[in-house]
RNA sequence: GGGCGCGUAGCUCAGCGGGAGAGCGCUCGCCUCACACGCGAGAGGUCGCUGGUUCGAUCCCAGCCGCGCCCACCA
């Protein structure tokens, strides 16, 4: 990693080596900051020299004979580091702030096109906010704690956490042997210890590509979502939650992963259609006077069923309502009910319910105070038979346990294999079981239908906060706007409060213990919180207030709280983590609310939504005023990338390929909000506009007349017309419209080397007039001057280096152009109208030339321009620098409505040769 | 089922009440003293479909078709 400290140690000098002498004194911000007051050159004075001072005596104009991209980017990264360039500078008020809640990615696997399409958006503003003067707050954070974290660190190093061992001081990994190749079960401090290790890798790489892509983040703001501040922060504003009543624990039915063996949140649920089976099976009414038939696709819940539910308005079941029903197999007598959500439609009407089939289950459990009987546990297996237990009533209490006993110990798939053959034997299925594509609930990181477990959780209230988290949505700035409306249909279809909790280990924890009773068991409706002053605490470690260590877990004593919260309890911190909330109350007020949030549109029903609640909660403010949502990026054909397709692409390979400037220069392509296309074309045009920016600096800045004012029309006129772009630039950067800025100027700057340099490039060269080759060089170097600032946000490589080669400090702490600087060394304001008409004679000139097929050196003997009055007399106002452009004799004008330009060629150069000449090498 | 977005040149996209555009790709040409990692030019489109509003519609309105995404208590 490119660090100021080593880069001392290992060079001896105090800045990196850049071939340049200016820079061997110690860069300051302080100056560099100065130096962005330094405007355009001024009229009537050496621009250059007046504003360069020292630089000019140490080294007039140090410009590379053969510029290249090669080697900008380790150069400036160092150096940017070691000057400061993106220090954040704290003594600055609210005002003088932009402040990022920059996204935390996820420190486990590897960052991917999409993060740097995404990290350059947010990028861009924060590089466009600071040169217009704002002191911008840019950190980076790195979310590591949380399930990806303990996935990837049990498969890399083959351990299970298991809580109840002890912590291994001396465990060495590496020595780790695993007979069978089973995982090997190591305690929950040397598992986290793991997951830490991990992290902090993948974390250094993360930063090298984050350097590499030219992010202008201060690396001296990072944080991890596991760090002491995080858990500081996420304890505290738990602790606070609880004492004003927003969160509470219950035991309540949530959803459930089987496999990671945790509560999930409703925001982390996906729906994925699967392949499933219906199955039609009868009740038979307890005075058997009939049969009741349903149908389902989870018979293997049967014993779990507390009562069938129908429509109230269903006809067909109206006498039947309040009559008992006994359940196939295990004879349990259960009440036929009635209930709204019941859609006479499916099926036969009738369905069973059971403790819990799915959410649905749930509410009719509740609405109906109904009893629970769970026959599902943690684990996702079949829990073995009770019937004749208090609750379990059966008219065949064995033939019910002992179909139980088949069943028990099964996942649901054989368990429904097994169950389906008891019910067909025993003539309770109804026909022929019906193949169906159905819609699950899956975790989404999981990999089996989620199943809905009782358990005891902690849970923040938000199913009231509806309709104040609906306004908070509404006072947002959402860039694109319609971004706002996923957020709205997300916070309409709430259903459940917001299960915090999380039965695993890497994440922090509750910072909680429960009593226990004299029988030893916790009392969970007492929890005992810790003090504020003390976090971060650890449960299982620390003793509450009032307790001693050997209290622990005996009779009369306390628990600690197991769980560990949710990934996005901490990541919905984010503003108070980076901005120190609480911890450094001075940074905090400078900071909160902050300005900014971008992400990506896939977590706005977590992230955003969480932290938009978060603030709303703990300061009753937005966490921020604007959200800027970036899309995603596809593969060529428009498909999503993903690991199984095999069409994923490497970053640190496209920065090998293209250059970090070209690959931002796709990334600023793609608007917010829109889904972008990975396009090795667009990065090779961005590429060709690096070095064209390379080269077209160079061209000017080697021209040997002196700079003077900006007198002549042509040159007046190409200055307003930067003027105009820069004016729509700042414009579409304000709106978060970046693609549309970067467009304006990329037009213009291609008009400008086109057009413009070739127009006056034989008057700059011309020393027998210095006033006309003055103005030429004058309007040049405005232009480049305005020109790499302006494009300094999208390409910072490539504008810091040709900054350098005759301007102080960086261009990243210069000053964004405005529309009044780059006219005004023209004194008044010209009229783009001269350049764009000479442009257009130039054009029609090369066109025949080309139609010729002969050398654009071709001489020409006459052009007349046909134009309005207006138009012409513009014309000649630059009809001497088209004549030298288009080796041009003589150019006629004649007044008519239509523009349109006639071309007589002369006799081709000689040593160039016709078309016909066959002289190919 | 509800919502949002998108359908414009081969590709990626801009435009949006009155001339249909850009870049890439393609074709042709040019070693023009910044750049051959370059320069110049050309060809190429009933602006998804159908109606309506308007003197006039790619642009506004309605409906339809297609694609993508988000949301939803589909047993």
């Amino acid at each position: 990693m490119p660090h100021a400290g080593q880069y001392l140690a290992s060079d001896g000098s105090p800045a990196p080596q850049v071939a340049h002498a200016r820079r061997s004194g110690a860069p300051q911000v302080e100056q560099n900051r100065a130096s962005a007051s330094f405007a355009a050159p001024q009229a009537g004075q050496d621009g250059i020299g007046a504003s360069l001072g020292p630089f000019r005596r140490l080294r007039p104009m140090s410009v590379p004979e053969k510029p290249s991209l090669d080697g900008l980017e380790a150069k400036w990264d160092e150096w940017w580091e070691a000057a400061g360039t993106y220090r954040f500078d704290r003594s600055r008020t609210r005002e003088q702030i932009f402040a990022i809640d920059t996204p935390p990615p996820t420190a486990s696997g590897s960052l991917h096109i999409g993060h740097v399409m995404s990290y350059t958006h947010t990028d861009l503003m924060a590089r466009f906010k600071r040169m217009c003067g704002l002191e911008v707050f840019y950190p980076m954070g790195w979310d590591d704690n949380g399930l990806p974290t303990e996935r990837r660190v049990q498969n890399y190093f083959g351990v299970r956490c298991d809580p109840l061992l002890p912590y291994d001081p001396g465990f060495d990994v590496t020595a780790l042997e695993r007979p069978d190749d089973a995982p090997v079960a190591v305690s929950r401090p040397n598992f986290i210890e793991l997951c830490e290790r991990l992290t902090d890798e993948d974390e250094k790489a993360f930063e090298a590509l984050f350097r590499r892509l030219g992010l202008s983040v201060d690396w001296r703001q990072s944080y991890t979502t596991i760090d002491e501040t995080s858990r500081r922060a996420s304890q505290r504003a738990f602790l606070r939650l609880v004492r004003r009543g927003e969160a509470y624990t219950a035991e309540a039915p949530t959803m459930w992963d089987v496999d990671f063996r945790t509560a999930v949140a409703q925001a982390e649920i996906e729906d994925r259609e699967i392949a499933g089976t219906y199955y039609r099976v009868a009740f038979d009414l307890e005075d058997r006077s009939g049969r009741i038939e349903i149908e389902t696709s989870r018979p293997e819940l049967i014993p779990a069923c507390v009562a069938l539910v129908v429509n109230p308005a269903d006809t067909r079941y109206a006498g039947l309502v309040g009559s008992t029903v006994l359940t196939p197999v295990f004879r349990v007598p259960v009440p036929v009910v009635a209930h709204e959500l019941a859609d006479p439609e499916r099926g036969t009407g009738a369905a069973q319910i059971c403790t819990f089939g799915d959410v649905t289950d749930v509410v009719w459990w509740r609405d109906l105070g109904l009893p629970a009987r769970v026959v599902v546990r943690r684990d996702g297996t079949v829990a073995p038979g009770r019937f004749g237990e208090p609750g379990w009533e059966s008219r065949d209490v064995d033939a019910a346990n002992a179909a139980m006993a088949t069943l028990e110990g099964k996942a649901a798939k054989q368990a429904r294999k097994q169950i389906v053959e008891l019910l067909r034997d025993g003539g309770w299925l109804v026909g022929e079981p019906e193949q169906v594509r159905h819609v699950v609930k899956f975790y989404e990181k999981g990999d089996r239908p989620l199943e809905v477990i009782s358990s005891r959780q902690w849970f923040v209230k938000t199913l009231e906060l509806k309709e104040a988290l609906l306004e908070r949505g509404r006072q947002i700035f959402w860039h694109p706007e319609f971004m706002g409306s996923r957020y709205a249909s997300w916070v309409e279809g709430l259903n459940q409060d917001w299960a915090v909790s999380r039965q695993r280990y890497y994440g922090p924890a509750f910072p909680v213990w429960f009593p226990l009773d004299d029988a030893g068991e916790p009392r969970y409706d007492d929890p005992i919180l810790a003090d504020e002053s003390t976090l971060p605490i650890d449960p299982q470690v620390d003793v509450p207030p009032g307790y001693s260590a050997e209290q622990r877990g005996a009779p009369g004593g306390f628990i600690g709280d197991p769980d560990v919260m949710d990934t996005w309890a901490t990541s919905s911190l984010t503003p108070q983590i980076a901005g120190r909330w609480e911890d450094d109350p001075d940074l905090f007020e400078r900071l909160f609310p902050m300005d900014l949030r971008p992400q990506a549109h896939d977590i706005i029903r977590t992230w955003l939504f969480y932290t938009v609640l978060r603030a709303h909660l703990e300061h009753d403010s937005l966490p921020w005023t604007d959200a800027a949502v970036s899309g995603f990026v596809l593969d060529p054909d428009r498909k999503k990338m993903s690991k199984s397709k095999g069409n994923v692409v490497v970053p640190t390979e496209v920065f090998e390929t293209h250059s970090a400037d070209a690959v931002r220069y796709w990334a600023a392509s793609a608007r917010l909000g829109y889904d972008a296309a990975i396009d090795d074309q667009q990065m090779k045009v961005g590429r060709r506009l690096a070095i064209k920016i390379l080269n077209a600096s160079r061209f000017v800045l080697s021209m040997e007349a002196a700079p003077g004012q900006v007198t002549e029309p042509l040159d007046r006129s190409m200055l307003a017309s930067l003027g105009r772009v820069v004016g729509e630039a700042t414009q579409m950067f304000e709106a978060y419209e970046h693609s549309k800025a970067l467009d304006a100027l990329e037009r213009f700057f291609w008009g400008f080397t086109d057009d413009y340099l070739e127009l006056v490039k034989q008057r700059a060269y011309d020393t027998r007039r210095p006033d006309a080759a003055g103005s030429a060089i004058g309007a040049l170097r405005t232009a480049l001057d305005v020109l790499a600032r302006a494009f300094a946000p999208f390409l910072p490589y490539v504008t810091e280096e040709v900054w350098s080669w005759w301007r102080e400090g960086s261009v990243h702490r210069a000053t964004w152009p405005s529309p009044i600087e780059a006219t005004e060394p023209a004194g008044a304001a010209g009229d783009p109208a001269v350049y764009e008409v000479a442009a257009a004679v130039l054009t029609a000139v090369r066109t025949e030339k080309a139609l010729a097929k002969v050398s654009l050196k071709t001489p020409v003997d006459s052009v007349t321009v046909r134009h309005t009055q207006d138009r012409l007399r513009l014309l000649s106002q630059a009809s001497a620098d088209l004549r030298e452009a288009g080796n041009i004799r003589a150019i006629d004008q004649a007044e008519a409505d239509e523009f349109s330009v006639e071309v007589v060629l002369g006799e081709p150069n000689p040593t160039a040769g016709p078309s016909a000449a066959p002289n190919r090498a």
